[in-house]
DNA sequence: TGACTATGGTACTGACCGGTAACACCTGTT
DNA sequence: AACAGGTGTTACCGGTCAGTACCATAGTCA
């Protein structure tokens, strides 16, 4: 854990920097295994600065799941860019995107989802970020899944939605040569069975 | 955290309320988030009987998970004892049940998977611990498709793992009203497309 | 009675944690 | 030259963590 060199940009400011270090330690080893210092100096910074910028560790780990979340919203606007007009070729290549998440060796799962299994205290700041990432997400992949003409959208978004958590927490527990490894062809089948 | 009074029954001998706690403590809280201090008070004993009988906190959190693997394996041969010769109704009360854990409010998802997103540390005791509960139990839901004559038993088995486990994580991100609900009418849609 | 074993109680160590105080530095602006 | 704001450095605080030393007690068997 020590001696976490920086493979930060230097350049970046020292905010950009320190939220650079906690997304990779974070994410790595854990929110609760990860100290305030390890992410100061991973940053190429000190704990002064941090603090300078967040107000505590639970609002700097609110804010590195907040830009996850961010960035998660704009695959939906990525999928309709690279198939418009397209949904049902957009739901494909969701199911493709997601397995390469699910089968990428350096994953270790949904950020968002490991951070409410660590944090499962009900006033953390972390915990409405999470429930609303997850929320819109689910929702967008229901509206997509009406757009492609399933017979029962929102049943099909969960199914597919509860299939692409359990393959990533899978991952996770069995290694990526477990039940996550069918994860495509059962999503394909699934849908196949949505679609008329 | 503090006073956490011992519910644990009187009689047992300190190792069994020293395990008892442990369930309860690192189920509810997490397990980085629980000290032996905690354990030791809420089994009525103390710190030094805690590491009389187990050397480390680690292999009392691998202890805690065998004994949680222990009970998921009798799973089987109950649900076996409840339908005899009819793995179709067997399958069907495997549904049941997990959705009766995913719906739980009490519950927080799978201690197992939970542990394996706390304790990323490849050599940690506990991992080989999780590993081989979720290897053994998809190969048991495997065999009980196989029986119950499904056209693909290997994948039918995967589909329905990673359901129930997204399902458990589901819960803990969106609550019990999110995706988790439809758990058991997206098992009996993908069971149904499966048997002849 | 005496000896042995398991347990309880207290106090401690050394490390680490989140968070803060005080001060030096550097850079840009005017 | 003077100032101001952001940054780096060091040291510190109180608390908690895993783990241990030491001793007192209770029960059990001989």
């Amino acid at each position: 854990m020590t001696a976490e060199k920086l493979e930060v940009s230097e350049k970046l400011p020292p905010r950009d920097r320190i939220i650079a270090a906690a997304r990779d330690l974070f994410y790595r080893h854990g929110i609760r295994a990860v100290g305030v210092d390890a992410i100061a100096e991973a940053a190429g910074t000190n704990k002064m600065t941090l603090y300078r910028h967040f107000d505590s560790k639970d609002v700097l780990v609110a804010e590195y799941l907040r830009g996850l979340a961010a960035e998660k919203h704009n695959v939906w606007s990525a999928l309709e860019a690279a198939h418009p007009g397209n949904p049902r070729a957009q739901l494909e290549a969701w199911l493709v995107e997601a397995a390469r998440n699910v089968s990428d060796p350096k994953s270790r799962g949904c950020a968002l989802a490991n951070a409410a299994v660590e944090l499962p205290e009900k006033g953390h700041p972390a915990r409405c970020v999470i429930e609303q990432c997850k929320q819109v997400g689910r929702d967008e992949l229901a509206a997509l899944c009406r757009r492609a003409g399933a017979r029962q959208p929102e049943l099909l978004a969960d199914q597919l939605f509860m299939l692409l958590e359990g393959a990533l927490v899978c991952a996770q527990s069995t290694g990526h040569e477990g039940p996550a490894c069918n994860f495509i062809e059962a999503g394909r089948a699934i849908v196949a069975a949505h679609l008329p």
